[in-house]
DNA sequence: TTACAAATTTAAATTGATTACAAAGTTAGA
DNA sequence: TCTAACTTTGTAATCAATTTAAATTTGTAA
């Protein structure tokens, strides 16, 4: 059985050919992409691949918590299949949404009394090299 | 002259009679609401007032300082007037955004080589009141 | 005042991401 | 092989947000 099957069926999804070809290009482009970026590099592989097959495998891994979502760019959800609490920082001039390895987890408010299932921490600005040129 | 014109001065933005009662209704009601909430509220002081008016100041009071942006609610941009850093608590049950009122600005990462002009710190979960409910 | 330019508001039309739906195709177990 | 459950597909619909251009209001200078 192919290995990113097994990864899958270890969230408890089953997999199919088309979520296994997705679930493959979210840990192999960790460029934290929409769905129509998926759906357009894997339309070429796969002709037949429905959009709404990428927007319904999406949500189903974020159910499972194979992938999580990330509402930094006001304009489209997009998906990350590094699943482990890290920050994102989006550079506002070049769009460029980058991973920041630290635990957020340990930032949680001690007194708060409900159940805190998620947890999400953005940086917005301008990166290094967009700050250089200007 | 106007308490809440005085406050949009501050920001640098011209005190119309819409953008006075949008900034007051955010200083009022601190349950972040959606642009078109507020429509529907102001529209009953102001029948001419316009959703376009609407979405144009919000943009306009966030570019300014005057409100943040706040992307918890993957359906609709949602809006604060209160706009010293803190986090914010989404329940996944009822809906009910809440502030947390933590310095998430001392999170920032050290050794990050960008500039960071935006911080934004989301939970979700269920809150207090939903889990006692089941 | 009056007149004019700039700023603001408005309503209608459009865009574009996401979802709903129903039909077609596929899978797995009896 | 049969069949029921699951998955995929394409189209249509939804709906928040933006675009656009005309109408209105404001500030200022004559």
């Amino acid at each position: 059985m192919d290995t990113t099957g097994q990864y899958l069926l270890g969230f408890g999804i089953r997999p199919s050919f088309q979520r296994i070809a997705i679930m493959r290009y979210l840990n192999h482009n960790r460029t934290h992409p929409t769905a129509d970026e998926i759906f357009e590099v894997l339309r070429k592989q796969i002709p037949t691949l429905s959009k709404t097959t990428v927007y319904n495998t999406l949500k189903l891994f974020v159910e499972h918590g194979a992938a999580t979502y990330i509402g930094i760019d006001e304009k489209n959800a997009r998906f990350d299949g590094h699943t482990a609490p890290h920050a994102h920082f989006r550079c506002k001039s070049c769009g460029e949404i980058i991973d920041l390895e630290m635990d957020i987890e340990k930032f949680l408010p001690k007194n708060f009394r409900g159940k805190i299932e998620d947890v999400q921490f953005y940086l917005k600005g301008t990166c290094e090299n967009c700050n250089k040129r200007g």
